[in-house]
DNA sequence: TTCTAAAATGTTATGTTGTAACATTAATAT
DNA sequence: ATATTAATGTTACAACATAACATTTTAGAA
């Protein structure tokens, strides 16, 4: 009934974390194997994401179907639901918090059409620091 | 050099109108292979569907996969990026356009994390009128 | 008109992603 | 010790997406 952080489901977790960014399933498997020597197959790297992401480990990101350690797996921080800002060109992701007041604003303009706000985490496009100046130099 | 709006094009982009929905290439070939009677490989669909999205006819929603008709393709609205309502129950979509103001909120939230907003185009989920309503039944 | 180049579409094959279904092993409680 | 549930292994397959090359159509130039 109470389920558990197993050795696979550490190994996984470990991986993500390793790995510095957000990565598939598949490309999971791969860096778990490559980098770490796990064995791992794909099949069982979804199931145990699904129970890290049910435990908060992790995060999926609806945008690109990857997922991403949580950045606050050590911190006692209560759980707010996240917003990621995604780099478009290097997929560098950034686990922020957008103050309160700004998701207020897009909740209340959601209903203004009708609609109701489902889910806090909200996924940007963006790019980073380093990105930009590269776009910049191409122009 | 400059490409066109073909017959086979003009199906694909009637399909979607038709359906009234997001769909995916393969959904939009079955539909319309059985609504329509257009025989479309989905091959093809996914070409067209580049092309079409490049013309801003129609959009493409990163967090399914699918593609929804511009709801301006009439008007002659200058384009904006859309934002998207997508209902987490439903998943029907409504392409509105959020105010200016409450995007420069988010876009200025995005800049003091050290990044710069690359898409206006937000993909927000939410419930419609009509799933909160059964959704609030059950509970 | 005829020829040529580019654009559009057809066709086949294959790579990638995600899950279903069932077997086996490990853990837990009675 | 054994029945029950949880976790993982294994295989197969469905769904999604694109690569590579062939053919057809279109548009312009000679």
């Amino acid at each position: 009934m109470n389920s558990k952080l197993t050795v696979k489901r550490s190994q996984v977790l470990e991986g993500l974390v390793q790995s510095q960014k957000a990565l598939s399933a598949y490309e999971l498997a791969d860096f778990c194997r490559e980098q770490l020597g796990y064995e791992l197959l794909p099949m069982s790297v979804y199931r145990i994401l699904d129970f890290l992401e049910d435990k908060e480990l992790v995060h999926r990101l609806n945008t690109s179907n990857k997922y991403i350690a949580c950045s606050h797996i050590v911190c006692e921080h209560g759980h707010q639901p996240p917003q990621f800002l995604i780099c478009k060109t290097c997929f560098k992701v950034e686990e922020v918090s957008i103050p309160e007041k700004v998701i207020k604003t897009v909740a209340r303009a959601t209903e203004d059409a009708g609609f109701r706000l489902a889910n806090k985490q909200l996924e940007i496009e963006c790019y980073c620091l380093d990105c930009e100046q590269s776009e910049e130099t191409l122009a």
